[in-house]
RNA sequence: GUCCCCAUCGUCUAGCCUGGUUCAGGACAUCGCCCUUUCACGGCGACGGCGCCAGUUCAAAUCUGGCUGGGGACGCCA
């Protein structure tokens, strides 16, 4: 026995399906515990629906939670746990407590016993009235167990001292303390934390957007942001903080601060917060970070020159909520074949053909393409021609991207070279005398 | 339908346990101003909340009850 301060706590996960936002989570919740009190952090895979389970599921599972930055002390696989179950429950078959019928077996629960409480460490005391049945399914005609009844046991033998779950555990839970107690198993103690809940206060689901984290991921998130964020939603480190990092968290976790209440996912929150992680990358981590993400993508031409492409992208390091805002807002710096977009049109209303003829040819004399240099004779080039600064800018923006936003202008123009710039110009003034 | 959980700004939350220090603090979003080369970034500011009704108390966001509202569970799925 570990001394009771080291906690033993596990994540249950099933591989029917990716990790989600929810389970993701849970499985913080549990590891965060476990690394607080120094105690053990079992992961379960709960494989017991041959039918439904998946290694593809089970694998994209164990990479998320490497991902997002934990680890594990030991797994298991009730898959290979079948002949446990089927012990314990011939067992109850002998004891009384349960029977065979129709190769399955039933355990009838001891309606002695009906006032079920559970001892909850963020909900304090639960107390059941009813049970919804009277027997319940132990093991399935084709031989496994079903969920609650190898929850239990492994729970029990396992030796958890707190079982961290969903909220939408708690109404099994009287179930499973029935069964512990036919069993002969202590009963653990339990932290049912509340559920995720979409941005329109209904349950997460696919229509409402991305689910899994594997499409946070892909979607150009980044860890450390994902598991703050997530960390955020029913828990809070006190203190007006908001970005903290697992390391940090781990010493101040509190399961008993974990709050009842159910949290709406807010993507604008995790593109905020997404954004800073971001914001607080050397550099080279952030340059390395990208590279990483854009793997497999097909995003930048064959030939590229790498260098370049660093500096591009480092023109948006601090303007990003996620990796993948590049392949739009940056993939005028790699093709040329874009076109104005629709709220340019205003911009692009004042015919300057004249005066951005002038300041490609200044630009073409120019002697250090620079974006100093450049932008000095970007200035004096405006004002010479009686206009604003911003009145070329506007234009001359949209000539090089096509857009109306967009990094520091003259940094952008030294990114793309004189020669590009040019002939960006230049397309724009094609544009006026096709579109006058 | 039955059982269970929950309730502070639009959203995430601090405060609630141990009632007065709070005409409730922070963040996201929104809006405004400044900076500026547009947007963004940054700086400053605004907007906005204790669901309702009783009760306890000298005093309630904080304690109690009811109501209302939201969520969850009722599979030989997990």
């Amino acid at each position: 026995m570990k001394s009771s301060d080291q906690a033993i706590v596990r994540f249950a996960p099933s591989p029917t399906g990716y990790l989600h936002i929810g389970g993701a989570r849970t499985c913080l919740f549990n590891w965060l515990y476990a690394r607080h009190t120094k105690g053990k952090f079992i992961l379960r895979i709960e494989d017991t629906d041959l039918a439904r389970s998946k290694q593809e599921y089970l694998d994209e599972i164990l990479e998320s939670i490497k991902w997002l930055g934990m680890d594990w002390d030991e797994i298991y696989y009730q898959s290979k746990r079948f002949d446990l179950y089927r012990d314990y429950a011939q067992k109850l078959v002998d004891a009384g407590r349960a029977y065979r019928k129709d190769d399955a077996v039933f355990f009838k629960y001891d309606f002695a016993n009906t006032n079920v409480e559970i001892d909850d460490l963020i909900r304090g005391k639960i107390v059941f009235n009813e049970l919804p049945k009277e027997e319940e399914v132990i093991i399935k005609k084709d031989g496994t167990p079903t969920y609650n009844f190898s929850c239990c046991i492994d729970d029990a033998l396992m030796e958890m001292s707190l079982v961290i779950r969903g909220e939408d555990h708690i109404s099994n839970t009287p179930k499973q303390i029935l069964m512990y107690k036919a069993l002969g198993f202590s009963v653990p103690q339990f932290a049912h934390v509340p559920l995720i809940m979409s941005e329109e206060g209904g349950r997460m689901s696919k229509r409402y957007g991305a689910t899994s984290i594997r499409e946070y991921k892909e979607d150009g998130y980044l860890a450390e942001a994902i598991a703050n964020y997530l960390l955020l939603l029913s828990w809070s480190p006190g203190g007006n903080r908001e970005i903290i990092t697992l390391a940090e968290a781990k010493d101040i976790f509190e399961i008993k601060k974990v709050n009842k209440t159910a949290a709406a996912f807010s993507m604008d929150k995790l593109n905020w917060m997404n954004s800073e992680y971001i914001k607080k990358k050397s550099p080279e981590e952030y340059l390395s970070l990208v590279e990483e993400y854009l793997k497999g993508k097909n995003f930048l031409p064959d030939n590229i020159d790498k260098e370049y492409a660093k500096k591009v992208f480092l023109l948006f390091k601090d303007r990003l909520s996620k990796l993948s805002d590049l392949f739009v807002r940056a993939r005028f710096c790699f093709y040329d074949d874009y076109t104005y977009d629709e709220d340019t049109k205003e911009i692009l209303q004042r015919n300057l053909s004249k005066e951005i003829k002038v300041l490609a040819e200044k630009f073409s004399a120019l002697a250090n393409f620079n974006h100093e240099e450049v932008e000095k004779e970007f200035r004096k080039t405006a004002t010479d021609l009686g206009l604003k600064t911003k009145e070329l800018v506007h234009p001359v923006r949209v000539a090089l991207s096509g857009k109306k936003v967009g990094p520091s202008l003259f940094e952008t123009m030294e990114v793309l070279g004189r020669e590009r710039v040019v002939a960006m110009l230049k397309r724009l003034i094609d544009y006026w005398g096709a579109n006058v």
